[in-house]
DNA sequence: GCCGTTTTCGGCCCGACTGTTTTCAGTCG
């Protein structure tokens, strides 16, 4: 009997089905049924296989018989019968071309057929060599983008999205904290940092008992398994294939340790120099002054700092860019807070891709004590999405205001999130957006264009007089999509010069703008908007993101339009 | 393959744009 799979090798399983479903070129539709049983499954937090045991897979969405028989099969007997068939008729290196953006199973099926590409490094050489150009819908342009896509695909290097990982990392300081042989329990690392993506969760626990911590923490569920134990170190894994380290040490020492593991290197070598300069050597344990050789433990981070003579650091600071200076001339910034913000400027709703009615979401945003928000769905161009039309926008701004006269404690603000079109126009009259309370416009096509062209369209977006933001200014999309050609430097006069505010979008995938370009941004002069990009009532909860990335961008409140009351952001007008 | 006050089959968010082309695959949220 094979040892019980980890969720997140029961994941991968119908991952590997639907990509080769895909490229088999079955239906879209059982492969839309594997894509969503799969993303239920990676969402589920205890052991899958111990669910599955029990006869209760079926209960959760889009979990059928086919899909319960195979993961029992696979629990049973370390395979399953369908896979292996797909296996054995196509190279696996096709999954990962398949994959990279602009290629799908028909592309990378082609690729090996026509030209027996069977993994990346040959499709980067025949990229090279030119050897694609010669194939029927094919081009130098197809050439050039799969080399790029290729080049961010081997740059992502098994990063995972801090949003992802943060609840999960909290659940773990939470079942920490409640065990008794705990004092104090942190994560740390880059995650504490808020670095918007992360490699491994590292957790740092103060208790005069570590055996007995370490064991109450190897049984928790989430953990697939544990890899070595020392007497004051552990490392796990979870069943979302994460690695975990746990760092336990005295009460006295906690502070010097929580700093230490919590980074960045960069930070912590200008730290132990500054020290140096001052008389003190920092280590892990303690902090010693040279000349008596008197070494002191710091209970709190805080004291660490103290001792070397500098304010208090806090973790999102922690980059090298400066921090330490800014510390010791008393110049930090005073860095914005959740509670800060009063608004959220983008919210979407079932009128387009949102997957909720308006009233749920005005009910969401309530619920998290938002004053006001602005519903802004997508524009016709985004047909997808369904996006709005003049005649479709104007219904739902009845809806809006209808709702608004009857929902009390918070104010419903009608907008549009209008696509800046390729050519630079709007995908909406001015007519249009003059109804409108707020206008935020985004690029969602044409990535691919020179920064010339995308500064043009940029330019056009913002000098039109109803447009007040601009949305994910970059478009990136962590680990998937690099940034369009945007000049920053120019966005950022450009917004501070017509009074257009430029949103930090707080979906955790996008985090657009990212902290350094929130920095220098603001140093430019622009005005910041913090915003969910909310599709699900829950999504308000992102919030919190997007003020982490700012506060990687030394951002302070004064600088969000959003943490005005309603009154004063209403008296905002455009250059 | 899943789902059902559309219950055991027929739906499954749906249309313009890009790069390459003369009919289409893939992308956008």
């Amino acid at each position: 009997m094979p040892s019980r799979p980890s969720n997140a090798q029961i994941v991968r399983l119908f991952d590997l089905i639907s990509d080769y479903l895909a490229l088999d070129g079955e239906s879209p539709y059982p492969l839309m049924a594997y894509e969503r049983a799969s993303r239920t499954l990676r969402d589920y937090p205890v052991s899958i296989a111990d669910l599955a045991s029990r006869g209760g897979l079926r209960e959760l969405p889009g979990i059928g018989e086919a899909i319960e028989t195979k993961v029992l099969e696979f629990i049973a007997t370390g395979e399953v019968a369908k896979l292996d068939e797909l296996r054995a008729k196509y190279p696996e290196g096709l999954l990962e071309i398949m994959h990279l953006p602009g290629v799908g199973p028909k592309t990378a099926r082609h690729l090996w057929e026509a030209l027996a590409i069977t993994n990346l490094d040959e499709l980067k050489l025949a990229c090279e060599r030119h050897a694609l150009r010669g194939l029927p819908g094919m081009g130098e342009k197809t050439e050039t983008n799969m080399l790029r896509a290729i080049a961010t695909y081997e740059a992502r290097s098994g990063r995972s999205l801090a949003g992802a990982v943060e609840p999960q990392a909290a659940k773990f300081v939470e079942a920490l904290r409640a065990m008794p042989a705990v004092i104090s329990a942190d994560y740390a690392g880059s995650l504490r940092r808020r670095r918007s993506t992360i490699r491994d969760i590292d957790l740092v626990v103060a208790s005069a008992d570590p055996s007995a911590v370490m064991d109450a923490f190897a049984a928790l569920p989430e953990l697939a398994g544990t890899n070595e134990r020392g007497d004051t170190k552990l490392t796990a894994v979870t069943h979302t294939e994460l690695n975990v380290d746990l760092r336990i040490v005295p009460e006295p020492s906690y502070g010097n340790l929580l700093q230490h593991l919590t980074g960045s290197a960069g930070h912590n070598v200008a730290l132990r120099a500054y020290a140096q300069r001052r008389g003190h050597k920092i280590c892990e344990y303690n902090v010693e002054h040279v000349a008596s050789g008197r070494q002191i433990t710091c209970a709190t981070e805080a004291e660490v700092y103290e001792l070397v003579g500098l304010r208090y650091i806090p973790p999102e600071l922690r980059e090298n860019q400066g921090e330490i200076e800014a510390s010791e001339e008393g110049l930090l910034p005073d860095l914005i807070e959740l509670p800060d913000v009063r608004g959220d400027l983008h919210v979407h709703s079932d009128w387009t891709d949102g997957r909720a009615t308006i009233e749920d979401m005005a009910l969401g945003a309530l619920e998290h004590g938002l004053e006001y928000m602005c519903f802004c769905d997508h524009s016709q161009s985004l047909a997808m999405a369904r996006g709005l039309g003049p005649d479709r926008l104007a219904q739902q701004m009845e809806v809006i205001r209808e709702l608004n006269t009857r929902l009390p404690g918070i104010t419903l603000l009608c907008g549009i999130e209008v696509d800046i079109l390729a050519d630079g126009r709007l995908d909406l009259p001015d007519e249009s957006l003059a109804q409108l309370d707020f206008v935020t416009a985004s690029i969602h096509s044409a990535f691919s264009q020179p920064r010339a062209q995308i500064m043009k369209r940029m330019t056009n977006a913002m000098q039109n007089p109803y447009v007040r933001s601009i949305g994910h200014p970059t478009g990136r999309l962590l680990g998937r999509r690099e940034p369009y050609d945007v000049d920053l430097d120019e966005l950022a006069r450009l917004a501070a010069e017509t009074g257009t505010f430029l949103e930090i979008n707080a979906s955790y995938d996008r985090l657009d703008l990212s902290g350094p370009a929130v920095r220098r941004a603001v140093e430019l002069g622009a005005k910041i908007v913090i915003c969910t990009d909310a599709h699900y009532p829950t999504d308000f909860d992102n919030l919190k993101y997007a003020i982490w990335e700012g506060r990687r961008g030394w951002l302070e409140a004064k600088d969000v339009v959003n943490t005005r009351p309603l009154s004063e952001f209403r008296a905002y007008r455009k250059a």
